[in-house]
DNA sequence: CGAATAGTGTCTATCAGACAATATGAG
DNA sequence: CTCATATTGTCTGATAGACACTATTCG
């Protein structure tokens, strides 16, 4: 592209300057899924629903033999956003269900290869994947944590620590601030599953009577409806109970929530 | 620091990587502020507020003579953050009420200098800091403009009405989700003047009976408390009315929002 | 008294929150 | 019949939302 003669001096007294530039973006990704584990009772009962989030195990410098949040160097051709579509592809062979921008690392010294500003995304991932993933990869150890042993008991490389701390907070938040808990659940889903959803998330979440709650019109606030069957007859399941519980789908409204009303 | 020998290969190895690094992080900055008008009324009145942002205009390549975003580029010994509070009081002589990161710009080719990815804040300033600026200035043209001047009628430079679009969007939710509205007024405040600082930012936030509401003890959520003296005395003030309005403050209580409860 | 804002009275349908009670269907 | 989950009954006090009404002070 040819360009005016002064733009191009412009270009040239710019191009000049002799600050340090970055040594690399890479965009980090805290991939979450919900292990579910059946329980061993009686009858039929919901499984235990657990967060957890996965790891590598580096094996090469810096911090050899920790564990850190899977990631790579963005190229100058895609949008970190993009990077983190690719790694989350790359590490696990699917896009996911969700994947979202968190914050951006930049203390001096957070990266000894040099300065390093890192982009962490978090991604939603089903379980069976990151188990598969878990069990096929022969070149790198991989584990699927609890939030609890990411952030108290490995020590990791990096500010990792951080990142997932952020993440954990931010998942939180959403999870109770939008309808991100669809991205947990089948299309169609009862309450409980939703409920212990939001638990296994957010586990100080109480709500007694979540049931009767959501159900009443003005707090459900058009995020759900009832799946009924062509003659609008309401379907239910009885997958994980005796007794069969409604079905309910999300729908698209996602409520604007006030501290003023 | 004497590193054992294998680190030092490594770490060779990997300084001989041939990949293309960024040829820039800057931090932009979206600086927000509530400007007040006097209403000429025959009694007191209160001021009408609006929105605005600070706008530079550019005087060299590339975007020359185009309005864009103040910023700057970060250094190798400095967190964003850093950079952003450093720009910001380079621009305003001060640190603000507020800074926080917005998020990161990195579409390829969003910058003609090269391979440039920004990061985003916003800030709340007050509008005194602005206005002198923007008299004093003599080397830069600075302007104040409102949301929809900025959005709707300005050619900017770079992507930066996405990132004052993505600003704003951000800021109206935080107004409605958090006390961030704490930021834009004094200590002690009547209703009426947060009822406007909110709806200056969010124009379409309609609560008829704000006040009933706020004070009834539910709704108000443990983030408001009426101001009172020594003795227990409600205090109010007729600054901007001529009936005295009862004065409140802020508590550090940020509650908790749900949609499902 | 008029202007402009602050705040209360009143009414009704709905909701929250608590807890008990009942329903369902497999084993 | 029991288990584990699903769902309804019932009650009380609080709230939302609407709208009219009164209060305060200055000029």
């Amino acid at each position: 592209m040819v360009m005016p003669m002064n733009e191009q001096d412009e270009q040239k007294k710019y191009d000049a300057k002799k600050y340090r530039t970055p040594d690399g973006a890479p965009a980090d990704i805290v991939m979450f899924t919900l292990t579910k584990k059946e329980r061993k009772t009686v009858t039929k009962t919901l499984p235990l629903r657990e967060l957890r989030v996965m790891l590598i195990r580096r094996r090469s410098w810096p911090f050899a033999g920790k564990w850190a949040l899977p990631g790579g160097f963005s190229r100058d051709d895609e949008s970190l956003y993009e990077t983190a579509l690719r790694e989350l592809k790359e590490e696990t062979g699917v896009v996911g269900r969700h994947l979202e921008y968190l914050s951006v690392y930049s203390d001096p010294g957070r990266d000894p290869r040099g300065w390093i500003i890192s982009h962490a995304f978090f991604a939603l991932v089903e379980e069976e994947v990151l188990e598969k993933r878990q069990a096929a990869d022969d070149a790198e150890e991989v584990g699927l944590f609890t939030i609890e042993e990411a952030l108290d008991e490995l020590d990791l490389g990096f500010d990792h620590r951080d990142i997932i701390a952020d993440a954990y907070r931010r998942i939180q938040e959403k999870m109770l601030k939008t309808t991100i808990a669809r991205k947990f659940l089948p299309q169609e889903f009862t309450l409980s599953e939703l409920y212990q959803v939001i638990k296994a998330v957010v586990p100080d979440f109480e709500e007694p009577n979540f049931i009767r709650k959501i159900t009443s019109t003005r707090s459900r606030k058009g995020i759900l409806e009832e799946v009924r069957d062509e003659n609008g007859v309401p379907i239910s399941s009885n997958q994980y109970s005796q007794r069969p519980a409604q079905l309910y789908r999300f729908l698209d409204n996602v409520p604007r929530l006030s501290i003023y009303s």
